[in-house]
DNA sequence: CGGGTTTGACCTGCGC
DNA sequence: GCGCAGGTCAAACCCG
C-alpha cells in the first residue's frame, strides 16, 4: 500500500511505501506508525523514527530522496538508487519516551548498562584494533564476538551548523568522506569516559541545509546543562539542540504529542529492544515523573515549546 | 599543559 | 577472495 502525503509546510513530499499511517502531530510532525508492528516514526522537518521491534517488520519510507529500509536488526537510510547505507537505525530514545508518556512501557536499551552479557567491554579501547603489533586482549575479544550494536536513532535537523548543541560534551574522533555526498561525516564520542554514547553528524547530500545526526547508545550520566540555564534533568541523548540560534528545529511541542497520540502507537509496548535488560534508569526516571513530557520534553526547554 | 580536533592508516563487514 | 565503504584509532597538531 503506497501513499503519499504532502507536508503542510513547504509542500515537501513524504513518500511512504509501507502499510503505515501518517498521523499529524502538529504542524511539523507526523507520527508514522503501525501498531501491529510496533514501529513508530516521528517525522518532523526531518524525521525521527524508531523501529521498535526485534522481528523488524519495518516500514519503508522515503523522504527527500532517501529510503528507510528495514534490514533486520537495524534500519538503513539509503539514497534512492543507491545501496549505500547512510544511517542505520536501531531503536530510539525518542519513542522510548513517547511511549512512556502514553503509559506504555518504554523500550529499554541502555547501552551504558552493558548489553548482552557482561562480555560487553569498555568499548573505548576494547577495539584495540587498529593494531599493528600485539593482539591485545581487547582485540581478541572483539574478534571473538560480533560487534554489538547499540541502539541507534537518527534525526534530521535544519541547521547551519553541523555539530548541534545537545547538552552533552562530545569529542570528535574521526571524520570520513561519505560516498555520494560532498559532505564528510563526523564521528563524536561522549567525553565522559564511562559513557559509550557516540554520534555521527553529516549533512544531507540532498539538502545541505539539513544535518543528519545519528546517536548510538544512551548516556549513563547527566548532561552538562545548557548555557541558558537549563540543566538537563534526565538522560536524553539529545537533550537539546535548541541552544543554537543558528539552528531551526522542528520538535513538536510535547503537548501535541500527548494530545495526538495515534492509537497505533499505544501498541508499541512490548518493544524489547535488541535483547537488552529492561532496567533503564533514564526511562524509569522519565516514566516516573508525572509531568514528564517524554523525550520531547527533554528536548525542548520550556521556553522553546511553542516555537 | 590539558583537552579537543585533524587526518592518514588501519580494521571490519559486506557485496560481488 | 577481493575491493569498497564505513568506522575507529592514535599521533600530530591546535588552542585556550
Amino acid at each position: 500500500m503506497d501513499y503519499h502525503k504532502e507536508r503542510p509546510e513547504e509542500n515537501r513530499e513524504i513518500g511512504c511505501t509501507a502499510d503505515l499511517t501518517w498521523t499529524p502531530l502538529g504542524a511539523d510532525s507526523y507520527f508514522f506508525g503501525d501498531g501491529d508492528r510496533d514501529n513508530t516514526i516521528l517525522c518532523e522537518f526531518g524525521w525521527n523514527f524508531q523501529p521498535e521491534e526485534d522481528d523488524n517488520l519495518g516500514p519503508t519510507a522515503s523522504y527527500s530522496g532517501l529510503d528507510l529500509v528495514d534490514v533486520g536488526d537495524s534500519f538503513q537510510l539509503t539514497e534512492k538508487k543507491s545501496s549505500q547505507t547512510a544511517v542505520p537505525i536501531g531503536s530510539s530514545l525518542l519513542s522510548s519516551s513517547l511511549l512512556a508518556d502514553k503509559g506504555v512501557e518504554a523500550p529499554t536499551s541502555n547501552p551504558s548498562v552493558s548489553s548482552s552479557s557482561g562480555s560487553e567491554d569498555p568499548p573505548e579501547k576494547s577495539t584495540g584494533s587498529d593494531g599493528k603489533p600485539p593482539e591485545t586482549p581487547g582485540k581478541a575479544k572483539k574478534k571473538a564476538q560480533k560487534r554489538i550494536r547499540q541502539p541507534r536513532f537518527a534525526f534530521m535537523t535544519k541547521s547551519e551548523v553541523d555539530h548541534l548543541e545537545d547538552g552533552y560534551r562530545w569529542r570528535k574522533y574521526g571524520q570520513k568522506a561519505v560516498k555520494n555526498s560532498p559532505y564528510p561525516r563526523s564521528y563524536y564520542r561522549c567525553t565522559n569516559s564511562k559513557c559509550t554514547v557516540k554520534k555521527r553528524v553529516e549533512r544531507s547530500s540532498e539538502d545541505p541545509t539539513i544535518v543528519i545526526t545519528t546517536y548510538e547508545g544512551q548516556h549513563c550520566h547527566h548532561a552538562v546543562g545548557f548555557p541558558r540555564g537549563g540543566i538537563i534533568s534526565h538522560e536524553s541523548a539529545f537533550a537539546g539542540h535548541l541552544t543554537n540560534p543558528a539552528s531551526q528545529f522542528y520538535y513538536p511541542a510535547a503537548v501535541q504529542v500527548h494530545q495526538q497520540v495515534p492509537p497505533s502507537i499505544t501498541h508499541s509496548s512490548q518493544v524489547p529492544t535488541i535483547g537488552e535488560p529492561r532496567v533503564q534508569p533514564e526511562a524509569a526516571t522519565s516514566s516516573q515523573l508525572p509531568t514528564d513530557e517524554g523525550l520531547l520534553g527533554d528536548l525542548v526547554p520550556p521556553g522553546m515549546r511553542n516555537k
